[in-house]
DNA sequence: ACCGCACCCTGAGCGC
DNA sequence: TGCGCTCAGGGTGCGG
């Protein structure tokens, strides 16, 4: 599930292998709901153009074209975004990966999971857009054109302040762990992260948001802010699909306070950790460490 | 306005 | 061995 750190990593590692490169031809998979712009449209307009930019918004990559345009990327669950030359055992089925010697699986080849293949003027490697559940999206906005759904985005993760929460939840009887899922309140949050940041604040993943004080906010950023950097700096979380552009895994998973560890005792108290469903999404928690 | 939930999609894991 | 079921969940959109 890639959230802001594993997008923020992608970007980071992507982005020698995009930025000042033009683009040459396009491979595109047949038009569905992960291309918001028709693969036939991305197949004429993109060659020719020189990339100058990968930012990121929230969980969005945006990679900013010379002339104005941007390819905008999102990974949704599983996507994964990575460079020719570096394989992984997370590009292959369990199936397809039970069946390879490791010495085998050394070179990748696009698969009927792969929507999006970019190839470069400089004959360099290729980029790759895989996506199991094609919960990923891919659109092209020509200059000036905005994305609604872009627009909607509240402020970045990482500059999280209690000010902001607090004012986000008053009044509000969703449960806060709902709330920091509300890419329009706090852009880049997801599952893991909003686990770990409620427990490193204490707070319990159901409690009504707005029944938050001003201190639990402030408490409440700072930990969200801390999760997510923690997870940039550890390369990000690999639970399931989740490999970076050059291949190498996260290891935020080893730190793992709570996010599937239901059933485990917690590392602080060892209550064993609980798991509970908040807007049919699964929620961990310590009973006896988050009030 | 707010909030819960179905839907999109596919593979893994499990019971029979 | 293999079928069918359930689960996972980011984001969108709809209905109450």
């Amino acid at each position: 599930m890639p959230e802001l750190p594993e997008v923020e990593v992608t970007r980071r590692k992507l982005a020698p292998a995009l930025v000042s490169r033009t683009i040459a031809a396009v491979r595109a998979a047949k038009a569905g709901s992960f291309f918001l712009t028709a693969p036939t449209v991305l197949r004429r307009r993109l060659p020719g153009c020189r990339v100058a930019a990968l930012e990121r918004r929230g969980k969005y990559l945006l990679a900013r074209l010379e002339g104005g345009s941007t390819l905008l990327l999102h990974l949704g669950m599983t996507g994964q975004l990575f460079v020719e030359g570096n394989h992984s055992p997370r590009l292959l089925s369990s199936t397809a990966r039970a069946s390879l010697a490791p010495e085998e699986q050394a070179g990748f080849t696009p698969d009927r999971h792969t929507h999006l293949v970019l190839e470069f003027t400089d004959g360099g490697p290729q980029v790759f857009f895989r996506d199991v559940r094609k919960f990923g999206r891919v659109a092209l906005l020509p200059p000036g054109e905005g994305l609604e759904r872009i627009e909607k985005l509240g402020p970045d993760a990482l500059q999280a302040t209690g000010a902001l929460l607090f004012a986000a939840t008053r009044g509000k009887r969703v449960a806060i762990k709902t709330l920091l899922l509300d890419q329009a309140v706090l852009a880049g949050v997801g599952n893991i992260y909003a686990d770990e940041a409620l427990f490193g604040a204490r707070i319990r993943p159901a409690r009504p948001a707005g029944r938050l004080t001003r201190k639990q906010c402030d408490l409440l950023a700072a930990q969200v802010v801390r999760v997510l950097r923690r997870g940039i700096e550890t390369g990000g979380s690999s639970i399931s699909d989740f490999v970076a552009p050059d291949g190498s895994l996260g290891r935020y998973q080893d730190e793992r306070m709570v996010y599937a560890r239901t059933g485990e005792p917690c590392r602080v108290c060892g209550t064993t950790i609980r798991r509970l469903v908040l807007g049919s999404r699964s929620a961990h928690f310590c009973p006896r460490c988050q009030k």
